[in-house]
DNA sequence: CGGCTTTGACCCGCGC
DNA sequence: GCGCGGGTCAAAGCCG
């Protein structure tokens, strides 16, 4: 559990910040289990946006940096819900006990004086942040140029897409020998994105890289009225849908919604709500949000569509979650390799693979989706949800096959329904009505995996091997960060 | 009054 | 061709 973690600290520190005096104590701290009580007895309910802005931001620090012991604010150290997997918690270094013991003035005016220094040290980071921010900000815009560059030779643009495609056939394929509607469904799938829409795929992946979420104005080409159709409708071929538990009638994710439209679905109970962004005029995204018939406490929220417009902070961390979803689901690079494939083929056989990331493929899905399932609980998360053989077919596709700690790690990434997975949800199980997007992105930035693998799927679209620059929200572009939400920005949701 | 929700009608794709 | 279901439109009403 803490090995990830570390590993990212680790990287982070060898990177990015002028560390000078590594503040290996406070490092120590933040997974000394000693110190660090179990923050899931954490019940906190409060849950404004202000307090969700908080969290968010110091979330995206954590993620980032991984040493921060406390923000300077003890409370917030203790509302935040998100298990990052980094056993945060508001003890300080230093503070034990026995401190506590002798000396109120003393041990007050200690205590003082570690705030102090804590809250320095936040400022700092927070300037770090900001620096990252803006360097995240020239990254996005040099890679959108060379997108663009790249993007202007059709054949050279589809020779990009299209091996990953295929790959991602050959994968499914191979995984999947023992469903006989695989092939049915994978033909069904390349129909979608390949024949009955040539240019879905190409299409899906340039407005992936251009135009994802939060993505800044200033990557924004004048489009043409010709231009702007064309690229919308394969657009929303692909979707991304997020399984959560949720009270709320919609889950927050830092998008304004306005809704346009209600209907019942077959064979389900609960109306599905359309919903289209609303914080830009023309902003082509759109979401359906619909009860689970089967479990009306589970939230589908389905994406769909790339924000054109900049993001508030409270609402890059999920889009980033979905851009990376769909990033790994077009660009065919969810499964690393047939070895991984056939490793995990027994289903989570061996519990070394805790949380096993699998995917379907199905006939009877219009466009390719990516689910994220954020309603397991890492006990639950070995539980395998077998698409009903009226869905289509159903292949492990493992997304990492390292071990992960009993933590948020694994994400279960379905093509088309569900795919089980992840370890992230005990966080909206304890505050069910609190945003995603913390939870999401917490769980996608503690998971390395996940992380390397988007890198993969990137690199497959792009070319390169580059990591992480793309961030809407300003995150910082770590070259190499382990941290997803970070780093997926441009290869979004459709 | 502007923005949002509601809701019935309409359009379109797909399967039979 | 027809029916069904998903998705969208747009008028009416509501609300701050």
């Amino acid at each position: 559990m803490d090995n990830p973690h570390h590993r990212q600290l680790t990287f982070f520190l060898s990177h990015s910040i002028d560390h000078t005096d590594p503040p290996s104590v406070k490092e120590m701290d933040f997974f000394s289990t000693s110190s660090a009580p179990d923050h899931k007895n954490n019940t906190s309910t409060s849950d404004t946006n202000d307090d969700y802005q908080k969290r968010d931001d110091q979330h995206d620090t954590h993620d980032r940096h991984g040493s921060i012991t406390a923000d300077g604010s003890p409370t917030r150290a203790t509302d935040h819900h998100v298990n990052t997997g980094l056993n945060l918690t508001c003890a300080s270094a230093g503070m034990t006990k026995s401190d506590n013991s002798e000396n109120p003035e003393t041990e007050l005016s200690s205590l003082e004086n570690q705030l102090g220094k804590l809250q320095e040290e936040n400022s700092k980071l927070r300037s770090v942040l900001d620096q990252i921010t803006k360097n995240y900000a020239q990254l996005q815009a040099q890679l959108f140029n060379a997108l663009q560059k790249q993007k202007l030779p059709k054949n050279v643009e589809t020779k990009i897409v299209d091996p990953g495609a295929s790959t991602k056939l050959d994968v499914v394929n191979n995984a999947s020998v023992s469903d006989e509607k695989t092939d049915q469904d994978v033909s069904v799938y390349r129909s979608n994105n390949a024949e009955a829409c040539p240019d879905a795929a190409e299409d899906v992946l340039d407005r992936s890289s251009s135009q994802s979420w939060g993505s800044s104005k200033l990557e924004e080409q004048p489009k043409t009225a010709e231009q702007l159709p064309a690229e919308q409708i394969p657009l929303r071929k692909a979707r991304v849908s997020v399984r959560a538990r949720s009270e709320a009638p919609m889950i927050s994710d830092g998008c304004q919604w306005r809704k346009y439209g209600q209907k019942m679905a077959k064979g389900n109970p609960c109306p599905r709500a359309y919903y289209r962004c609303t914080m830009a005029v023309g902003c082509p995204v759109r979401k359906q949000v619909q009860r689970c018939a089967d479990d009306k406490a589970v939230l589908i929220t389905t994406y769909e569509g790339n924000h054109n417009h900049p993001l508030p902070p409270a609402a890059t961390a999920m889009a980033n979650t979905t851009s990376a979803a769909a990033a790994m689901l077009l660009s065919g690079s969810a499964a690393p390799s047939k070895e991984a494939l056939t490793n995990s083929a027994g289903y989570y056989s061996s519990s070394s693979i805790p949380y096993a990331s699998m995917a379907t493929l199905s006939a009877s899905a219009p466009f390719p989706t990516i689910t994220l399932d954020l309603t397991q609980n890492p006990n639950n998360a070995m539980q395998l949800h077998r698409v009903p053989a009226g869905h289509g077919a159903t292949f492990p596709l493992p997304l990492h096959a390292a071990a992960a700690g009993p933590h948020l790690l694994g994400h279960p990434l379905f093509f088309q329904q569900k795919l089980p997975p992840a370890a992230l949800m005990p966080l909206l199980q304890r505050q069910p009505s609190s945003s995603m997007v913390e939870t999401v992105s917490a769980a996608i930035a503690s998971d390395p995996n996940f992380t390397a693998a988007l890198m993969a799927a990137i690199s497959s679209i792009i070319g390169v091997p580059r990591s992480s620059d793309d961030n809407n929200n300003g995150n910082g572009a770590i070259p190499g960060s382990p941290q997803l939400p970070q780093s997926c920005t441009t290869f979004s949701t459709n």
